[in-house]
DNA sequence: TGTACATCAGTGAACGCGCGTTCACTGATGTAC
DNA sequence: TGTACATCAGTGAACGCGCGTTCACTGATGTAC
């Protein structure tokens, strides 16, 4: 074989995982875009030069992390998704499968939150990529459910995203919540931060019963307005609720 | 008096002004952290060295724009907050808002979208602190709403941060379909992006509108589980809603 | 097993460059009389 | 109105520093025979 095995390829592998490491950590204090491939390696402990021989550039690496950190994202929403029980029960697992994601790569979940939007475009279209299948997937996963009887496709989509939108979200808080003191998400050990992270996951929890609720009743409103002509949405039965967003006139 | 009137202090407030049109130029294509001071003295045509007149460092010129950037945001808060008509009507007027906000503003919608959770912890927090006011904001409009009776307040302020955040969210999606020919919103004029355009404008209206019900319906759910003891919400009435994030067992 | 050659991850010197910050300065504007 | 002095926004030279990238190299590992 040409070059599959071997001690060479190991210590390659091995000094890729620690630059990954590195510039993860080092992350978690700035933007990738104001990252050097100097402070990297200095903090793995090899040349500069050497960076060269696994990464083309910064923004490289930055899409080599995008894999990995959607990657371990990925297993979360599949089971997030496939949880059985009633609504509170579902949403009460999903807000603990998150802070559990968060406890165990609290890094990739603040670079992902962070370089969403961040000044690297490179980065931004993979992860924005990433989590358009993402959104696909939980909609697929929606449509099997009967709950979602009548659905356009649109729709589904629509309420995909915002599932993916609020995961981030809700990630994102449990990041600025003080962590906890290594103990398992279930054991209520209330450790330094135990409060703020109660918080979080009471607040989170409730955005979730807001948008199910929603959901339940996406079918009830009145058909004559709504989407305009071009749109074929696939819903439009009966009921009639006026859904307010601020003061009525 | 001292120093309110005169030429010197009108040239200063121009020079001043200069310098954060052009650094909030620049950052369209990169995050604050990594925007340097001679940079944006270049681009203004001045000596580095009089950046310092103005701002202590990027970082204080950052906490700047993040006040002039939420300042142009927040009467679109009030305005969305104080539209009248019935819930259709509110949202599309809602969306509208957001789309003519992010045609007059851009770089501070995407300033703001980007350093939200940008690498630049002060400009971060200036962030928060004041997108957590205007959440109250929201919320305090909300409490007048008839809809919100018998809302307690952590579940007002929940629904007011979801509409923060679908605000923002809105606001960056439309800074990524590509932008209208300087025409009115609400002339029809398909220009280059409007297609993209009005596929934003479409999924934001079924967010809103998704959310708006599940507001509507918030109170109908079952007393039995949801909040667990020591949170005193202030629901609980009748009804029995079994609203599902994923399949059903 | 041993030998001769190829590969290639990591080295270290060197480069030109732009950075943030300092400093003493200039000259228009402002103020006191 | 005119004069003498104070203020201070913007200048330009200079600094030390770390950056990304190049290059020829070294020596352990891999391969062929």
């Amino acid at each position: 074989m040409s070059h599959p095995s071997g001690i060479r390829q190991a210590q390659k592998q091995r000094t890729r995982r620690a630059l990954l490491d590195a510039a993860l950590e080092l992350l978690e204090e700035q933007s990738l875009g104001s990252l050097g491939l100097r402070e990297v390696t200095r903090a793995v402990g090899i040349a500069p030069t050497a960076f060269y021989r696994h990464f083309r550039s910064i923004e490289d690496l930055g899409v080599a992390l995008v894999g990995e950190a959607l990657e371990s994202l990925h297993p979360l929403i599949g089971t997030a998704v496939s949880t059985t029980g009633d609504a509170e029960e579902r949403i009460a697992r999903t807000v603990e499968l998150i802070a559990g994601h968060v406890d165990r790569y609290p890094a990739h979940m603040r670079f992902i939150v962070r370089e969403r939007h961040g000044g690297v475009q490179a980065v931004r279209e993979a992860i924005r990529d990433q989590l358009a299948r993402f959104a696909e997937e939980v909609a697929k996963a929606l449509a099997e459910d009967p709950v979602s009887a009548g659905w356009s496709e649109d729709d589904l989509l629509m309420l995909a995203q915002l599932y993916v939108d609020q995961m981030i979200a809700t990630g994102c808080l449990f990041l600025e919540a003080p962590a906890s003191t290594g103990a398992s998400a279930t054991t209520s050990t209330p450790g330094p931060g135990g409060r703020a992270r109660e918080r979080v996951a009471l607040t989170a929890a409730r955005r979730l019963r807001l948008i199910s609720i929603g959901r339940l009743h996406w079918l009830d409103r009145p058909a004559g307005e709504g989407t305009p002509g071009r749109d074929t949405s696939g819903r439009g039965t009966a009921g009639r609720g006026t859904a307010g967003i601020g003061t009525a006139g």
